[in-house]
DNA sequence: CTGTTAGCGCTTTCAC
DNA sequence: GTGAAAGCGCTAACAG
């Protein structure tokens, strides 16, 4: 059972592979009579055109690199999911990769994937700027940026609006009385927490706070349990710089006999999955991650294919959902 | 800055091409004199071989496919990660694909995949038989089947012991004293929910339980919680047939203003991410994700490297893992 | 409109 | 040991 190819689909058509190429590919016309033989013997001999010896042709391969930082962190299976549905809609296909955010496997995966003829690049990377991928660009690569933005590297993006999402958090809790801030942020090198600091930072001016604490740390749940168990004095409210971390906040705090939100509140950034069941369920930032993906791939798709370079970036709205963990 | 080829490695190196790639892929003894200076070449500029060119001659891509349901279940990100952080040693990529349990979009995508020329596939699918997946493992096509199998389709797969999670399980329910159960399970069409099921019948047959109920529903937090909301007579313990639906059977209990474990006990199966910090932390049955997708990928890769036929199965140990939400 | 032909970059006989 | 040359399956000039 030997795979047919655009030969034996000519010979059967009695016509010349171009032929078969033009009405495979309606590159340019054919006439009636001899489509309708072409597209007869396709189907008579199950014909499929070999995406890989196309792509050795034209140097497209409809094949989409994404590079994550670990697929096991709840924020990304519903960006993927967005990236995804997508592409799948637009013919293409998607190479995952997970970098656990550490810059040389970062830069090994770029290699890989630029290897392996991907068409375009979705990147969510660490903070730092990498040469590599600067030079990709340069070389023509198309990269798409997804919730994280790296300096030098001029290309297109999708965020979130996390500069937003925090102050309107944070005018929410002034507003609902809190007074004391502590901020258990994520790592310092990740974009988004060092925007969402920003934001902490030009609140706790324009409301003139006196009482506050920010901290780097990282996003997970270890790093909101483990700092809150260090807090000295409690603030009125903490804030996890995602879900995870507040989680963790939340869990430190009950074991220290403190009621949430009675005696503290608690916030997170995200509103992952889990975060409205949580309990108590938790008020936090929503960030559109499906969107997300689903923008990102967009632009993306549109860069490879329509030859746009035009270098934009999207930013999505946020939004924050009020739930039991603060009152 | 043109795409350095074979040929330029050739003529840098006064060689012919053929010697070229007999380094590269030490497919036969050269000189050590005509090796070094390839390799030399390499270097110098920057040579790396075009897999796709590689693929077309070869037929091999150095990619496998993978078909899941939904990304976006948290059982699925760590089954994703073991086989992609497997994949990776072994200079793999992955594609990674949606289904959503829909066996017409798991046909299609079984196509796209081959189109591909993907050297092998890892299938968690509905519990469906495909005729098209049937006619590709004839074909030749490697296929490992994760977490479910598939009747009718002779290939090799991993699963976790569900039967033996299931029966331990309950056998530490009766131990503690548990005498009525209600049990929750997921989608009747799964491979592993009809599994549970089965020890779950041998554990009442055995026992001699008068006081039970089974029902087939969805893998869901929804169905878990729904189910609960109509249970007339509460039991001694509600099975849910995973974390989710396990979560959902909680809310809705607590709702009902009844608590778990003081009135109900409730087990859940899989272990997910968020069950040790749910409240009450679950009881649960352990299964090794991780290690399922690796195991799936390394059979996957010995399928197709050493050319083994032989069909095999392994079937991977879980583990009861009791926590507060019974007692 | 249609057919012929030259590669895309690589591997692999087949001679030497 | 080494090189020349024939393709893998397809697309895209180039003629006609």
């Amino acid at each position: 059972m030997k795979k047919v190819n655009i030969k034996d689909v000519a010979k059967e058509a009695k016509v010349s592979v171009s032929t078969v190429s033009r009405v495979i590919n309606n590159s340019a016309p054919v006439s009636g009579e001899l489509k309708s033989r072409v597209i007869e013997a396709i189907k008579k001999l199950g014909y499929k055109p070999s995406h890989i010896a196309r792509g050795l042709r034209s140097g497209k391969t409809k094949t989409i690199g994404f590079i994550i930082p670990d697929i096991t962190n709840p924020f990304f299976p519903e960006i993927v999911r967005g990236v995804e549905d997508y592409l799948r809609k637009k013919d293409y296909t998607l190479i995952l990769c997970n970098s656990d955010q550490d810059p040389k496997i970062e830069s090994e995966l770029v290699d890989i994937l630029i290897d392996k003829h991907i068409d375009g690049l979705l990147f969510t990377g660490a903070g730092e700027k990498s040469e590599k991928l600067e030079l990709a660009v340069k070389k023509g690569l198309k990269v798409v940026f997804l919730d994280r933005i790296i300096e030098g590297v001029n290309a297109s993006y999708v965020v979130s609006d996390n500069y937003d999402g925090m102050k309107s958090l944070l005018e929410y809790l002034w507003k609902a009385g809190y007074r004391s801030f502590y901020f258990i942020n994520g790592s310092k090198e990740t974009f988004s927490a060092r925007i969402r600091y920003k934001a902490f930072l030009d609140f706790v001016e324009k409301y003139r706070v006196k009482d506050y604490h920010h901290i780097f740390s990282s996003f997970s749940y270890e790093a909101g349990y483990n700092h809150t168990k260090e807090i000295n004095r409690i603030p009125d409210v903490i804030i996890g710089g995602n879900d995870l971390i507040a989680y963790g906040v939340i869990d430190a705090l009950e074991e220290m006999g403190l009621d949430v939100p009675d005696d503290v509140g608690v916030t997170g950034f995200d509103d992952i999955l889990f975060s409205k069941h949580y309990k108590p369920s938790l008020t936090t930032v929503r960030q559109p991650m499906y969107e997300m993906g689903k923008k990102a791939a967009q632009m993306l798709i549109a860069l490879i294919e329509k030859g746009v370079n035009k270098i934009k970036g999207y930013v999505l709205p946020t939004e924050v959902v009020i739930r039991n963990s603060t009152q």
